[in-house]
DNA sequence: ATTCAGTAGATTGGATCCAGAAAATGGCAC
DNA sequence: GTGCCATTTTCTGGATCCAATCTACTGAAT
């Protein structure tokens, strides 16, 4: 008998649902700073009742994603660009760490699905979807390292500055730059140097810090 | 009138106390690895409804203490110990990279409030209380750094393996080597030499995944 | 004895309902 | 018209209730 093998406990339950839907629509700006989320609104939204929207809440505030105040709900938290700085900083110190550790364990499979995500990339004219590209890309690269914990922090730092990230892609030549830069990452993955990937890596980071921090007037 | 002036906005919700409760008794180890959290029992223990408790649960999934399935609820959420490797790993990244940036911001207060938090630790008796200690003590120094997002996340790091700590603290001699390395740290900090508190940090992290390491069938 | 369907109890996920707090509204004095 | 207080409305936090699912047990067929 062959067939195609579904964890049927993995089934998404109302409150998950809302969770991804709103944490998507956070990162990527649909929600703003500072925007309540009703719960009553979003109840409806989805079809479902206010208890699967306030777990979703409370989780999406353990992310840091939205702060509530008692009695008067959650807003969408902003990051101030000091914040954005910190994070760009932490992912730098700790991304080219990860890929460091994940050059060696790079199977041929792993550099192609890169390869992919990073031709993708480069090829995408949307600009609404290169976050989600670049994410993929580096996301490849990373899991090979096996760190499921760095991995899940990343991602987490990730979702707090993608709204910086995507802007910063846009303007200027961000997403010129960004795109050589990750050629040379691969270049460097693919040559097996790891300490050469980890540097390319971080320049990657503090480079688009860097142009995040010159361009923060167009952003605001 | 003088009154003591208290934020009435921040008297914790009857969800934020079940969360905090269950977190402490998680990470200290009264809930061990595997044991199911009982939505209706813990309602009763804190004599509310099972709605605070369920948010709760999902804030500590968020948090990774608790894992949950469908319709089979929450079990405390063990560590490998080649997890707890990884997350010393980290922790040895981060943290002195932490301290570095809080060295030249360090005042005589900050400084005053470590040496407390070090000498209560070397002349505590109770095991139990060594766990909190240490994580004053650190956290006393890094939060001179003003890196929010730094600390939140080694909090979070600290969290999950505060198991293994306090494990690593009794054994052996964990306890005075660790308070040597502490008297060491702060040296360094005193002195205002970021660099070698950092490398003092680095060490200090790295001999307790070592001793967790050759430890481990003791703890077994 | 073993296996399997069926059932009852336990447990979770979600809906509805209620109380308390915050914001909005509407007089009312000035 | 403006500022202030009371009332109404809106909204959140929590309690209770219902449905869906899991689990343990029973008992019958083989």
């Amino acid at each position: 008998m062959k067939l195609k093998s579904v964890d049927i406990s993995k089934t998404a339950s109302a409150s998950s649902i809302v969770f991804e839907a709103l944490r998507k629509a956070i990162i990527e700006g649909e929600l703003t700073e500072g925007e309540p989320l009703r719960q009553d609104e979003i109840a409806r939204l989805f079809n479902t009742s206010r208890i699967p929207v306030r777990e979703a809440i409370s989780r999406l505030e353990e992310q840091g994603l939205v702060k509530t105040q008692r009695y008067k709900g959650a807003v969408v938290s902003g990051l101030s660009v000091g914040e954005a700085e910190e994070i760009f900083d932490f992912r730098a110190l700790i991304e080219p760490e990860v890929i460091r550790r994940a050059v060696p364990l790079m199977s041929p499979d792993i550099l192609d699905a890169a390869r992919a995500s990073c031709a993708a990339f480069s090829e995408s004219s949307d600009p609404m979807r290169w976050g989600d590209l670049n994410r993929d890309f580096h996301s490849a690269l990373y899991s090979a390292s096996g760190l499921q914990y760095h991995l899940d922090v990343i991602d987490n730092a990730m979702d707090r500055v993608d709204r910086y990230l995507r802007a910063q892609l846009v303007l200027s030549n961000g997403m010129e730059r960004a795109n050589d830069e990750h050629l040379m990452i691969l270049e460097a993955c693919a040559a097996g140097d790891a300490s050469l990937a980890a540097e390319r890596t971080r320049l990657h980071i503090t480079s688009a810090r860097q142009s995040l921090i010159q361009n923060i007037h167009s952003l605001r």
